[in-house]
DNA sequence: ATAAAGATCATT
DNA sequence: ATGATCTTTATG
């Protein structure tokens, strides 16, 4: 353990319990990071989105449909579920639950604290009222993450998270975005954010 | 073998 | 509103 981000990582036990509701809303707040290559750069996690494979015409593993890219979300929590989306935007996402189970959590929005400056050369555009890791494709390029991560453990040495502590704030709940093809789960207030935080990407439609 | 559809983003 | 861009998935 010791040097990291000076936190305190989160244990497995976290990841393993069984409401993906709980965990997300617990993800507020604590600090996501990566390491490659030496280099050090993570954020405080303010924004999230939570996925049930087996209730959730939203998620991917709906209904606890197993294919070579949904696979990962069956393994047991605290390992990362990435994949490519449009063509161009890869997606961070932390699986929860235990085995055979597939959810997942969504990280939309970081607040840069640790290596901030490779994160900003990382996205290598310009920086903008939201910052430069608003939004879920702008996270995991911030952070350096790839289709390669898919399925890295969350204590390994290139991905991990921790908890800093005493940390209020207001969480926010809305429905999720950019999933109006789920029908009535579209509807599901199962995205939560901190309330006033500028990192925040946007607002579903009609709010 | 082929085609269609994205848990997005930046720009017009 | 629209275009970019490519993997995964479903279907024949």
């Amino acid at each position: 353990m010791g040097i990291r981000g000076k936190g305190k990582e989160l244990p497995q036990a976290f990841y393993l319990r069984s409401d993906v509701n709980v965990i997300a809303r617990d993800l507020l707040g604590k600090y996501l990071f990566t390491n490659f290559d030496g280099n050090l750069t993570g954020g405080r996690i303010v924004e999230v989105e939570a996925y049930c494979g087996a209730s959730d015409k939203a998620c991917h593993a709906y209904p606890n449909k197993m294919t070579k890219r949904t696979s990962i979300m069956f393994e047991h929590g605290g390992l990362a579920y990435v994949y490519l989306i449009y063509g161009i935007h890869k997606l961070f996402n932390i699986v929860t639950n235990g085995a055979g189970i597939a959810d997942a959590i969504l990280v939309r929005a970081i607040e840069p604290s640790h290596g901030t400056s490779i994160m900003e050369r990382r996205r290598n555009s310009s920086v903008n009222k939201k910052g430069f890791s608003s939004g879920p494709g702008n996270v995991a390029m911030a952070l350096g993450i790839d289709l390669s991560h898919y399925g890295a453990s969350l204590q390994g040495p290139e991905i991990w998270i921790e908890d800093f502590g005493e940390d209020d704030f207001a969480i926010q709940t809305t429905t999720r975005i950019g999933v109006d093809y789920a029908g009535e789960d579209a509807l599901l207030p199962w995205r939560y954010y901190i309330g006033g935080n500028k990192h925040v990407s946007k607002m579903p439609k009609g709010e």
